[in-house]
Parts: structure tokens; C-alpha cells; sequence
RNA sequence: CGGGGUGUGGCGCAGUGGUAGCGCGCUCGGUUUGGGACCGAGAGGCCGGAGGUUCAAAUCCUCUCACCCCGACCA
């Protein structure tokens, strides 16, 4: 990819208003704008990234036989009747009239979608459990959106649902999704804590966030320092200071930025959509459900606020919409368009992406805008680079750089 | 929903009653080229909207809309 065709270039001011480093951040570099409070357009570098979380989440959950499905934004009332929410989640739901004056919801969730699905197409113990996800957008009436890509109205929720024939085998797959959701945050290079929380109006059992302490984050934790307890301050049964219940450590206080939630719905819903199999000896029973969500967005906003410094972003390689930034100094000089032009053949070619800077601009622009789009390897290509033997390559987290061959450093990226 | 704040070229801002300006960015010409270059010439704004006061309103008054922050809420 050629930077000088890309959609849009880098901003030196972030608007008023923007309060968060990341969504300063985000903006300058290209990534995200906002329509409107809460409202945001992932532009073609946020894009990129989205998809590389997304990507990850999607191996994760594939990992766990999860079942990769698209269920439907437009829901109607009748289904969310079912279970009392049309009523209760007014003034939170977006619910609208078509023009035949029927009443239709907006995906706030997909529990009802799910169950629904569920007691369509499964009836015997045969066919359980049942696991499957997607990657979908919701839309919620947020009272008061903020922080960026922190708490918006309408965002993609990777959200899996599972169903299963007893308790025991419902507590048993949520373990696992836990495990699994502690991979994908650690691939994605957040450092998460699973934290004891509510279940809100989801559900009165207990359930859990993955939370990363960042100042950016709405809920207060309290945490262990020397063990993995963590409490939501909404159920919190310690306070600073205090010995960990667990293992007798001293419990410290945070800000979190809840990344991940999943939840034990048993059979709440299923008692009220009459979700129900027949196990082997012909008895019925309702069907114990589960469910699990990540934010994308919010996990992008919530790695920009991590993954920067005073230059700007810097991403982790898993995550980063490009592997390489090409740079090309003087590109008036024959020599130094053609060694460019042929690393970037030939990157593309290995397999890695490139972003390639092949504008007319002075050094200082080009390497600041390099700075603040934060791709993970950076390479010069210039007169000064040439002479001294190649080009010269440079991490974005990292002050060093060195002079190598092009062929040297496509060896050191297959590495 | 309560409290506070801000709306003026693409972005950041100045402008307290006399008909709008600065920086950056943008366009053209030239000179530059290893950390956001320089010179010259340009383009671009019914000052969020509506109503009112006044000879005259970006500026004063009323209403309204939008956005941001704190709180409540957070599924």
C-alpha cells in the first residue's frame, strides 16, 4: 500500500475535546472520526487493525468449537417480549416502527436471537452443547457515550453463546471460554485481570469482566497484588488496604477498562422462551445457557491508550495494521525509488504488509508521520542508507537502528 | 437526567457593538531534503441555528441544536 493513496492522511492537531490520549492518537494518525457523540467510522487503518483483533478473537473461539455465524441487527418486539426485556431495557434499546407500525428492536444483545435459533434447530441431548459466535454490531442508547472508542452507542461485539444440558456442563465450557479469553487478550497484548462482578439486569448469578487497569477505564477494581482476586467495587466485598481473602496479600485499588464480560444465564431465559431438549430418558429440560463477549472497538482504544508514547501509537505486531513502514528519503534519487520499490515487491510478495511512503515530502514529515502511525518495523531507504551499505532499520518501540541489506532484513522479518 | 464547559475557514485558536483575523494545513511557482524546511503568490468563513434589541451584532437578550467533561446510569 501506498501511502500517498491512502484514506486519510495523518493530522497534526487532534480536535478539541478529545480528552484521552488514545482517541487523540487514533485521529491524528488516520484511524478512527466521529460522526456524532458515541459515533464512530473505523477509517482504513483503524480497519486493518479491527480486523487483526478480530482476527485473533476469531481463532480463539474457533479454538473452543465455537461456530462462526451472522445473526441479524433488525429483531422484532415480539422476540424480546418473550423475556421481559422490551420493557425492560426501554430508553436503552433503540425500538422503532417500520412503516407497516410494527415494532422493531435494534441488536442491544443477542441472548433472545440465540435461544431462539436454539430451540428452532436443537431438541434432543444429541445435539448439545451448542457453541456458536459472531461478530456483530450492536446498538445501544448510551445516556452518556465517552473516552473515544471507550464507551459509544454502536459498536462490533464478537459474542458467543452456549447451550448446554446441565449446570455442571455449563460451568464446565465457561471455564474454557474463560481460558480461551485469557489467550486472546494475551495475544493481543492486553493484560487482563478476571474480575468478580455482577451480572447486571443479565442475570443475579455472578459474572466476569476481563479488565485491563488503565485510568481510562469507568469501573473501579480491587485487586490482589500477589494473587489473581479481583472484585468489581459493584459487588466488592474488600477495600484497599485490606488482607486478600484468598492468599493474605494487600489488596490495591484501580481503574478498568472492562475488555471482555461472560456470563452464566443457566436457565433464566430459556424457562421464559421455553428453550427446552429431551435427555435419554425422555424427560425434558430447559437448556442452561451461556454467553461471552468481546468488544473490538473497545479493545482497539484500549491498546492505543496502552501502546503509545509521546511520538505516537506503537503497536504490537499481532495487532498492527501494517508489519512494515517503508520510508523512501529523496525520492528524486533514481537509486533510492528503485531499492524502494523492490523492497516493497518483494515484502508484499514474502507476505508481509507494507506501507510504503512514496510521497514528496521532507524527512521530517515523513518520519514523524511514521511516528505517529506507530506499524511496528520502520525502514529508510535514503542516499545516506545506500552508501552506508542498505537500509536502515529501526522498531518503532526501540531507539536503535541499523544499516543492513534489503535481503538482510527480509531474512530477520522470516525470522 | 442533574451540574459544568465549548461552538468563528479542513484542524487549533484570537477577536466585549462599527461589517472577521492568526498559526498549521491546502493550491501554484521557485529554492530545499535525515526529524514536522524556506521565499513569493493565492484559495477558503452567511462566526452552530432561529428569533429579538440596535442606525449597526461573531460580540447584547431569549429560545434551540450539537459536542466535551463530572455525576447518575452502564445491559
Amino acid at each position: 500500500m501506498k501511502y500517498s493513496a491512502l484514506f486519510p492522511k495523518t493530522e497534526r492537531q487532534a480536535p478539541s475535546g478529545t480528552e484521552l490520549v488514545s482517541q487523540q492518537l487514533l485521529y491524528r494518525a488516520g484511524y478512527i472520526d466521529q460522526l456524532a457523540a458515541g459515533v464512530f467510522t473505523l477509517l482504513p487503518l483503524g480497519k486493518r487493525t479491527a480486523d487483526k483483533i478480530t482476527q485473533i478473537i476469531r481463532e480463539e473461539m474457533n479454538a473452543v468449537g465455537g461456530q462462526e455465524l451472522a445473526m441479524p441487527v433488525l429483531q422484532p418486539k415480539e422476540l424480546w417480549s418473550e423475556t421481559g426485556r422490551w420493557e425492560s431495557l426501554k430508553g436503552a434499546m433503540y425500538q422503532l416502527k417500520d412503516k407497516s407500525d410494527k415494532d422493531i428492536g435494534l441488536a442491544f444483545t443477542h441472548e433472545e436471537t440465540a435461544l431462539d435459533l436454539i430451540r428452532k434447530h436443537a431438541h434432543s441431548y444429541k445435539d448439545f452443547p451448542i457453541s456458536f459466535y459472531h461478530f456483530a454490531t450492536k446498538l445501544r442508547d448510551e445516556p452518556r457515550p465517552r473516552g473515544g472508542l471507550i464507551r459509544v452507542k454502536e459498536f462490533v461485539m464478537k459474542d458467543l453463546y452456549s447451550a448446554h444440558t446441565s449446570e455442571e456442563d455449563m460451568n464446565r465450557y465457561y471455564e474454557i471460554v474463560s481460558q480461551a479469553y485469557f489467550q486472546v487478550f494475551k495475544r493481543l497484548g492486553l493484560d487482563v485481570k478476571r474480575v468478580t462482578a455482577s451480572g447486571g439486569v443479565f442475570t443475579a448469578v455472578p459474572s466476569h469482566e476481563f479488565q485491563v487497569l488503565s485510568e481510562a477505564g469507568e469501573d473501579t477494581i480491587f485487586y490482589c497484588q500477589k494473587c489473581d482476586f479481583a472484585e468489581n467495587k459493584e459487588v466488592a466485598s474488600v477495600a484497599e488496604g485490606d488482607k486478600c481473602p484468598q492468599c493474605g496479600g494487600l489488596i490495591a485499588v484501580s481503574r478498568g477498562v472492562e475488555v471482555g464480560n461472560i456470563f452464566r444465564f443457566g436457565t433464566e431465559y430459556s424457562k421464559k422462551m421455553n428453550v427446552k431438549f429431551t435427555d435419554q430418558s425422555g424427560q425434558e429440560g430447559y437448556v442452561w445457557l451461556g454467553s461471552y463477549g468481546i468488544g473490538v472497538g473497545r479493545a482497539l482504544g484500549t491498546l492505543a491508550e496502552i501502546y503509545h508514547d509521546e511520538r505516537g501509537l506503537s503497536w504490537p505486531e499481532d495487532v498492527a495494521p501494517f508489519k512494515v513502514h517503508l520510508v523512501s528519503l529523496q525520492v528524486g534519487d533514481m537509486k533510492v525509488r528503485e531499492v524502494a520499490e523492490g523492497l516493497e515487491t518483494k515484502l508484499t510478495q514474502s507476505g508481509f504488509e507494507v506501507l510504503y511512503d512514496d510521497r514528496d515530502e521532507s524527512p521530517g514529515v515523513k518520519l514523524a508521520d511514521a511516528d505517529v502511525i506507530g506499524i511496528p518495523w520502520r525502514v529508510i531507504v535514503s542516499p545516506k542508507s545506500l552508501a552506508a551499505g542498505g537500509v536502515e532499520v529501526k522498531r518503532r518501540d526501540t531507539s536503535t537502528s541499523e544499516v543492513i541489506s534489503a535481503s538482510a532484513f527480509l531474512k530477520k522479518l522470516s525470522n
